[in-house]
DNA sequence: GTCTATATTCGGATAGAC
DNA sequence: GTCTATCCGAATATAGAC
């Protein structure tokens, strides 16, 4: 239920939104949807043309939400080593998951285009933006000349992802900050210092 | 549909998997189970009792056929470097995703101790060996003094949960095998070979 | 053990009044 | 723009015949 100051549209965006990160998209029901919203069924399909639609403008706004955050760690100030690191240690709620890396995983998502391209640009620009970062650092003499740059950023991004479904398992956050710790160790041993 | 030969419950459990696998938890009926072993519904209410019950089978198998395909790599011969590679190039239909890490997405699975404990197990297991390797790898000299062999490990599993989440939102292998290339280029710099 | 009814609720949406 | 009524099929099971 979000404040009813807020236009109908954007409290069902919300409400989606929160309903995607938490049950998927098969797991999330129009129903619950309006429920959350507080909003009737006949104003959520004036509103959207159904399910699909409304989950599109949902991960469209997560999706810059995401990029927006974790642009301002990675490209904050510092050597690249510290601006991974920002990026690696800023990560949240681990318990939660990372709401598109979640929607990578439903087979509804990934059939659906105008679904799938918000996840598929969102961690493309991460993976993009953390490459950068690292051969900046190489061209700096900061890090040790080594493994491709978009290697490394892959892996920085899959360590996080990976992190989520670990702690998740586990029903602790542990294996998050653990595989957290880890590649920050291995980045570490790249740096000239 | 599989083998009119295999017993009912063992057609039942396959399906079961082969469709968490694809579909997860929510997505998956039990009309859907039915159909695809070629099975009654009253068949398979007989063999269990109901939809979890036969989940939580079909966990506990994948979890045994994960662990044992990941021991026999991870026990293999070689040193502790090359151990680990062999672990981490033997994934495969990486676009299929990993049938456990997809079950920590899924707050029915997470919720339900019963279906929660196989994921929780395999993935705490391959840990523990993995961080046994490396520590063993560290002893004989093969490594240097580093991070905490229990981070490193955690590293190596998120890698590869991570590679499977970002494989999936771009639709190709390729961000997998970038990310265990970086892995492996950072973990190469560990030798004192 | 397996099959065919039957039951209940939910998912996803349309129709039309206000 | 929002509400209520209604629709149809799917999800998950139970009952009882064979």
């Amino acid at each position: 239920m979000y404040s009813a100051r807020m236009a109908t549209q954007d409290r069902l965006i919300e409400s989606t939104q929160d309903l995607l990160w938490e049950r998927g998209y098969v797991g999330t029901s129009p129903k619950a949807i309006q429920q959350r919203a507080g909003v009737g069924q006949g104003s959520m399909y004036h509103h959207f043309e159904g399910k699909p639609d409304l989950a599109a403008a949902a991960l469209r706004r997560s999706a810059e939400q995401l990029q927006a955050a974790a642009e301002a760690d990675i490209s904050g100030p510092g050597t690249a080593y510290e601006r991974i690191a920002a990026y690696l240690n800023r990560e949240r709620e681990v318990l939660r998951g990372c709401r598109m890396g979640r929607m990578a995983q439903d087979p509804d998502v990934i059939a659906d285009a105008r679904l799938r391209a918000p996840v598929e640009e969102t961690f493309g620009r991460l993976h993009g933006r953390l490459a950068e970062v690292i051969a900046e650092g190489r061209a700096d003499g900061e890090l040790v000349p080594g493994p491709d740059p978009a290697d490394l950023a892959a892996a920085v991004l899959a360590v996080v992802q990976g992190g989520y479904v670990l702690a998740r398992a586990a029903g602790t956050a542990e294996p998050f900050r653990q595989a957290v710790r880890g590649a920050l160790g291995l980045l570490a041993a790249q740096r000239t210092v």
